[in-house]
RNA sequence: GGCGGCGUAGCCAAGUGGUAAGGCAGAGGUCUGCAAAACCUUUAUUCAUCGGUUCGAUUCCGAUCGCCGCCUCCA
């Protein structure tokens, strides 16, 4: 019990203290928007309806891309632990700069050239045990849509033509700046010389393309009320988001490079168009650093998801890592902090598994009823706060260990293991780390040598014993031997 | 140049105005035929540096150094 200074759940401190229990825990977390942690409270009683800016598919995911996707993931998942229906929107880009560049130089059509990268994406997400949005739409399958909104905002003069393409007019739309809070009379100064405002023939510099004049007649475009062309970015997500979810919606999340210009233009373009509230909450996640740097190709330091699994990390590890510190915090990537993470999973699965093969007696020890309840509580006020994950994370491994000893001692009863591996579960429906629960059974060659080995054991050979041990652990099969006999599991 | 974030043990890191969660690695131990696993003990008198406020600062303020992001359709 000295080490029982687990950081106490807002629920735990009432109880302790006699307090009326807080009915229920609320969710609170940082608004881009009010620059605050706010508590969470939905439009729609009990549902949710968030979107995230997904990926531009014109290559692999690097680990970066993933942190976001991971904690997208992690914001949807305890949404649903918190008992809200989760309708959630991620859309694809699937038509921009580099893919045009890009499928023109292979010769290939739009479609034919992100195909590849379309699938590539849902492995690597099915990998990293992200779950699949609910809605999930491509640009080049919205572009009615988003000639329809730029249509409104021309005719309401947010949008004004000029050679061809169609700009967003930022001088009409006052607010504009709220999301980033950016000054614009102060950053023109250092900034302008980056910034090429004789490209284009705008009306201020700040003002963005909706509708872009296709280059040459081979570019891709569509035809279209407004004229020939192909979207500017930030109407996609305009369009895309409001048709699935409404001219208002609860959550809009994505990473915090987006901030500006990406989403402070979708605010104009939507708010532009129908008046309303766009967004009542924006979430922005942190960048990963790598070694603490900026990952970057020049710098040698770029990762593909893919890169990472190569090297012989499973993508289990992978998503740990990328979980287990906040999202609105930076993350340093390190390989050595990946082999940590790499253990750590294994501990952690290894201990569900001994907890779940566990023979138990009929009963319930009350301090482990505790341990369960508290791990949850502790769980739950840490996601509570802001999605601090690793104060979730704590929680699971304060229960690990305190269950991992009561398992050694034989404390654990049958009512307890159930209640343990129910929370455990529950907890595993947001982190999603545990992994599948499936058993498979030894082919019978190995379990013949098991049993062989147990002989051996029982006739003090140990050096058969150790040879057939040896033997096994080259085929990938570790043994260990407990009271309750010989335990195997895979390397 | 403008704006924002961050610097906590070998590594990844949480956190708070009252004396440093968690994981990995390391050391010692229990258990074991030996291992493995698990558990126990241990590992930052200290939270980039220097000042200031305070009874008290890692936590607030200022300065300095370093890193990261945005100000260019980059998660």
């Amino acid at each position: 019990m000295i080490r029982q200074k687990s950081v106490k759940s807002v629920a735990q401190l009432a109880i302790d203290n006699n307090l009326p229990y807080p009915q229920p825990p609320m969710l609170k977390f940082r608004n881009t928007l009010t620059g605050r942690v706010e508590e969470f409270r939905p439009m729609n009683e009990g549902e949710v309806r968030m979107y995230y800016c997904g990926p531009t598919v014109w290559n692999y995911g690097h680990i970066g891309n993933f942190r976001s996707a991971v904690a997208a993931d992690i914001v949807r998942r305890y949404l649903k632990f918190k008992g809200y229906k989760v309708t959630h929107v991620m859309n694809i880009t699937d038509v921009e700069d580099r893919i045009i560049a890009e499928s023109q130089k292979a010769g290939l059509s739009i479609d034919e050239y992100t195909a590849k990268y379309i699938d590539a994406l849902w492995e690597d997400f099915d990998a990293l045990g992200n779950e699949r949005p609910e809605i999930v739409p491509r640009a080049t399958r919205h572009i009615p849509e988003m000639v329809t909104l730029i249509e409104k905002l021309l005719a309401s003069g947010h949008a004004y033509r000029s050679d061809d393409s169609i700009y967003y007019r930022i001088a009409s739309f006052p607010e504009y700046g709220k999301l980033s809070k950016i000054n614009f009379a102060g950053n023109i100064a250092g900034a302008s010389e980056r910034v090429d405002t004789d490209k284009y023939d705008k009306e201020d510099a700040r003002d963005f393309a909706l509708w872009k004049d296709p280059a040459s007649e081979t570019e891709p475009a569509w035809d279209a009320s407004i004229g020939r062309g192909r979207p500017g970015w930030h109407i996609e997500c305009s369009a895309m988001s409001m048709k699935y979810l409404g001219e208002t919606f609860d959550i809009h999340a994505g990473g915090i490079d987006l901030v500006f210009p990406h989403h402070e233009n979708e605010i104009a373009q939507s708010e532009g168009a129908t008046g309303k509230q766009f967004v009542r909450y924006w979430i922005h996640f942190e960048h990963l650093k790598v070694d603490g740097e900026t990952m970057s190709k020049s710098k040698g330091n770029y990762y593909t998801f893919r890169d990472v699994t190569a090297k012989g990390f499973s993508a289990a590890a992978v998503r740990y890592f990328l979980l287990s510190v906040p999202p609105n915090k930076q993350l340093n990537f390190t390989f050595d902090a990946l082999a940590g993470a790499e253990k750590t999973v294994a501990s952690l699965r290894d201990f569900r598994a001994r907890l779940s093969e566990a023979k138990t007696q009929p009963g319930n020890n009350e301090k482990l009823a505790e341990a369960a309840a508290r791990a949850l509580q502790d769980f739950e006020a840490g996601m509570d706060d802001d999605f601090n994950t690793s104060v979730a994370l704590a929680a699971v491994h304060n229960l690990s260990r305190e269950v991992n000893t009561a398992l050694a001692r034989k404390q654990v009863k049958a009512d307890n293991q159930r209640e343990l591996l129910a929370v455990i579960d529950r907890i595993d429906t947001v982190l999603n780390i545990f992994g599948e629960q499936k058993r498979e059974m030894l082919d019978s060659e190995v379990q013949s040598l098991i049993d062989e080995r147990q002989e051996a054991r029982r006739r003090r050979d140990f050096g058969r014993a150790d040879e057939i041990r040896d033997e096994l652990a080259s085929r990938g099969i570790i043994l260990e031997d407990t009271k309750d006999g010989v335990r195997w599991k895979r390397k």
